[in-house]
DNA sequence: GCCCCGTATGTAAGCGCTTACATTTTGGTT
DNA sequence: AACCAAAATGTAAGCGCTTACATACGGGGC
């Protein structure tokens, strides 16, 4: 398996007739080049089918027209609608998008964080906020432009293209008090490293204190973001000797196992259980009956992310956070508590 | 937002009072450094928060510890679990992945492949088999190694790290056959650029023709990867005058969209349609009646295909082809068919 | 105490590109 | 035809790392 040594600019060069510097600038457009060069360097170009060498392109010149993303999980599709669109936006202005995935583990999304700096990223897209601050300090001191995505904090030293957790779940709540439940479950993801589903927690709890119901107390189980674990917690909550009338889950993925399972119960949802969702994807139009979520605004999130850091990429000052707008999409899984 | 200049090997030898040769040796760990400068090293990496610049890296060592993988879609789960064990392995062996999805098409499939080679990709996974020559040949001049997944074919010059398309779908038909069925309808993704697709329905044909039985003619509607899609699609199938009474999909997805059709408009699944999948992802289990599918080996696969890519590497040899078995996991969604 | 050799470390030459700066060319003016 | 600024092109110095090769070191055998 030999083969030839792959043709550098060098050699790009020679063919041409020109120097290295000529083949460059018509490489990047950097203008300067007469026509009749610029067909002579792309015809060089072509027969030898030369492509640049990545690594000595970003050595030269301290950038690489790449931005790197991580998020928590690949395995389902929370984030992929939203990467899509991010990807789409960045492409449309020549940068390439790398995605890593750290399983909801803070130490791993430092390291992918080094990785992916030490790769040449020249800009971050991370998820929500909670992190060592010796990470931000790292991108502070590499001068890494970042936003966070999928949350939003007023007044922040932080760039937020996101919406506002707290105030989508307390929203959702408060439309399931008023259809007459008073004892509540709840199921989210594990709060620990995950300060989407803290917020969502604590907006659900202002949206109790708020109504001034008599409620039974909030029952929360937190759980892994899968259909599995959703189903897991449900058991769990229904284990309780005063089961809740309406489960409020932290994420689709939960809601749609927890609607599994009780409809396996032989429960009927929301006749005898109410269940709500969070993110609005695609399952939550799949189960039946189908989910009465938190519509959140994937596409125009990862559109809004994209332009920010391309801004930032630009201009080399930080950007105003951006803050979307969820709704309820109501569909069949939330309904009045029952009479009895 | 200024900022001091990122630590350099050279800082750290300076500080270290050695070599960069010793510095660079301690982070390859290629041996021959005394255990007392190790630490001196060490210490002086800690101190100056030093990461090596992956650039420079592979452009002197010209190599990168870097896998690419380009998959067909990440919008669904379809190649998520083998991707994330392919990931897994690689990891274990030090090797970063990264991932690209060319939404099923070929000439951004080409472009991805460039990308990731030129970014360094020491070597490729790819799905299925069908591209152009041209493609194959680019791969072979810059001697990237490569393997393709999801598929298999005997006595190939490439390497498979997959299963049998073909005779999965054959499986799945005879036992549907075998269910008394004669009107087959079928749900296939788009075959232009998918080989696997293509296999499906040929090994749907011959299962057909092997049986020998007298069939309507087979309806095949070739439809994207989603569930909505899968759900206009038998729509189609059912607009017939003398509708199929099983339906085989090439993909779960399909055959979720297609499930949860038939219940909209008043079919019991599998009474009086049933509707069988392929892939056996988790939304499989999902849907009400339980699809009865193809499962696919996902996990191993993923775990052969980065074995396979990392012996390539190290050998700088081709490697065996690998044939994994699928096998019909029997659920709800596929019954016998209903006498009239 | 000397020699030899295996091991630890240093030296320095690139890897393929970009870009500041120097040089040449071009073509409009006088 | 000579001149000059502006435009095009060339020159060459790195970018931060790896690695072949040269050198220094240290300890056992005599």
């Amino acid at each position: 398996m030999s083969h030839t040594p792959l043709p550098t600019l060098q050699d790009v060069a020679d063919l041409a007739a020109v120097s290295t510097a000529t083949v460059s600038r018509c490489l990047n457009k950097s203008g300067h080049v007469t026509e009749k060069t610029r067909l002579k360097v792309q015809q060089a170009i072509q027969t030898l089918g030369y492509s640049p060498n990545f690594g000595a392109q970003a050595l030269a010149a301290k950038r690489t027209n790449t931005i790197g993303a991580i998020i928590p999980t690949m395995e389902n599709a929370i984030f992929a609608r939203g990467m899509q669109a991010f990807q789409e936006t960045l492409a449309e202005n020549g940068i390439t998008l790398i995605i890593a995935s750290c399983s909801y583990r803070p130490e791993l999304e430092e390291e992918q964080i080094r990785s992916l700096v030490a790769r040449g990223a020249d800009a971050l897209l991370l998820i929500g906020q909670s992190r060592p601050d010796a990470t931000y300090q790292f991108l502070a001191r590499r001068n890494i432009p970042y936003v966070l995505a999928w949350a939003h904090k007023k007044d922040s030293e932080h760039c937020y293209i996101g919406f506002d957790n707290q105030a989508a779940a307390q929203t959702i709540t408060r439309q399931v008090l008023e259809l007459g439940h008073r004892n509540l479950g709840v199921i989210v993801g594990l709060t620990q490293n995950n300060d989407r589903a803290r917020d969502r927690i604590t907006g659900i709890e202002h949206a109790i204190a708020d109504h001034g119901a008599k409620t039974a107390p909030l029952q929360v189980i937190e759980a892994e973001y899968t259909f599995q674990e959703g189903a897991k917690a449900l058991d769990q909550l229904l284990a309780n000797p005063t089961p809740p009338t309406a489960v409020i889950c932290g994420n689709d993925v939960l809601a749609v196992g927890a609607v599994k399972r009780a409809k396996q119960l032989g429960l009927a949802v929301p006749e005898d259980l109410s269940i709500t969702g969070f993110a609005d994807i695609e399952v939550s139009e799949l189960i039946d009956p189908e989910l009465t979520t938190v519509h959140v605004p994937h596409r125009e999130m990862g559109i809004a992310a994209a332009k920010s850091l391309i801004a930032m990429l630009k201009t080399q000052t930080p950007v105003e956070s951006h803050l979307l707008e969820t709704r309820i999409v109501n569909r069949q899984s939330l309904g009045p508590v029952k009479p009895h």
